[in-house]
DNA sequence: GAATACGTATGATATATATCATAAAATGGG
DNA sequence: CCCATTTTATGATATATATCATACGTATTC
């Protein structure tokens, strides 16, 4: 993990936008003097189940995995989340220490800012807080729509789900680059890694899609579509 | 659906402190005058996925299940929510249609207020903002955090799972009355009524429930908390 | 209170998924 | 660049779970 110092592109971040809109420029200010930047390789842990949260994190690029690793050192992700997504979202309310594990699964720029700044704009600023709340909420949402749509299907179905959730809203493209191994497929949908790597031949030799490597492109979509549907 | 006049109860109600309890005297008033309160019957629906949300809804009692229909006519259920949790929760700040069905398992009393109102008092009162931030997130991570422990379960350690939270989340008594059928409980975790009544069976002869119908003894504690961790 | 639907129960069988084994390809570190 | 480790891959087999069938008890309704 290295200290970045990228200030200047804050205008352009896209959380300006998405969640200090509402702020004034001295409550702006204010958070941003408490900011600080951190850049995060593949592989580099953010923050462990169990450490004390006492700042906001936010993703200025990249990509992450919330995870727990239980007793037998298995892990499960919990999600993968992008840019524009908080990275200490639930818990940061609700608890003083994580409840999963944060890391980079991909060179990623996270925003620090102490908590108790955000805090203090929340009560400033009511306009803030609805926007908090709601971005809270949105997270959230998002996560369990997810894992409840994942479970009630069985394997083929929860890959087809996942390629088109990758390709409609992380990457918005039919084709991209996997982002995680197949074993962490596994880990997200909640199936061992030798039947992801099998469900994804299939899905290759029927012709839905095409694999090199880490990248997939979808093909057939309708069909795709089909299987995330009834599988 | 009945509507009820039990505001004299206001100032007992679980929710005075839970989350009204930064209000001035004066905003609670507001909150209460748009305040409404409607009686629901075991099976009675709440409100539909989709239906618009306009109001705040919370559990003053009973017992409520969150859940979809998909094509087929099958439910699968989000989860099972009691007093002191949010009843429309997560979608309302982020979503203007609810995502998930709401359904009486027992006789259910709920209050009803304006969702405007909730957001005035939002906006004037910043502790209360935060109050609200905090309430949301934690009814969030404990469906997320359910859900994510269901799913790496198979049905024994599913069915454990589910047992020990009715045991010590809802009824904090090791005998408790089942408030859903064994369908209802394989719709919660995503497996087939027959697979779900077979478990109890099984967990019945071996010593570690006794059930009665509806009535469920949990014996062997300890057993079932293995089973919970390893199933 | 008979008729009907629903919930509980259990067995037989089919299907889905995990586990175990093995190996080639890709990746990362020195 | 080579070695060690991880990832991808595939087959054989065991296990878990779903499906189908049937039965009986228990509500619900007209």
């Amino acid at each position: 993990m290295k200290t970045s110092n990228d200030i200047k592109s804050c205008k352009t971040c896209v959380y300006r936008k998405l969640l200090f809109d509402s702020l004034t420029d001295e409550e702006y200010e204010k958070i941003n003097n408490s900011r600080k930047e951190y850049i995060y390789k593949r592989g580099d842990i953010i923050r462990k189940e169990g450490d004390p949260i006492d700042s906001f994190l936010y993703l200025r690029s990249g990509l992450i995995k919330l995870y727990k690793t239980n007793k037998s050192g298995k892990d499960h992700i919990l999600s993968i989340n992008k840019p524009g997504d908080f990275i200490s979202l639930l818990s940061i309310f609700s608890n003083s220490v994580y409840k999963y594990s944060i890391t980079a699964i991909e060179e990623t720029k996270v925003c620090d800012i102490e908590l108790l700044e955000l805090e203090k704009a929340i009560e400033s600023n009511s306009m803030f807080a609805l926007r908090v709340l709601n971005r809270i909420s949105n997270v959230s949402d998002d996560i369990i729509e997810n894992q409840f749509e994942i479970r009630q299907r069985q394997v083929k179905g929860r890959i087809a789900y996942l390629l088109l959730f990758l390709a409609s809203k992380i990457y918005r493209n039919h084709e991209f680059r996997l982002p995680i191994t197949r074993r962490e497929i596994g880990e997200l949908i909640s199936m061992t890694t030798e039947n992801t790597i099998r469900t994804l031949s299939e899905f290759r030799k029927d012709g839905i899609i095409s694999m090199d490597g880490k990248i997939i492109t979808i093909i057939d979509d309708e069909r795709l579509s089909s299987i995330s549907k009834t599988g």
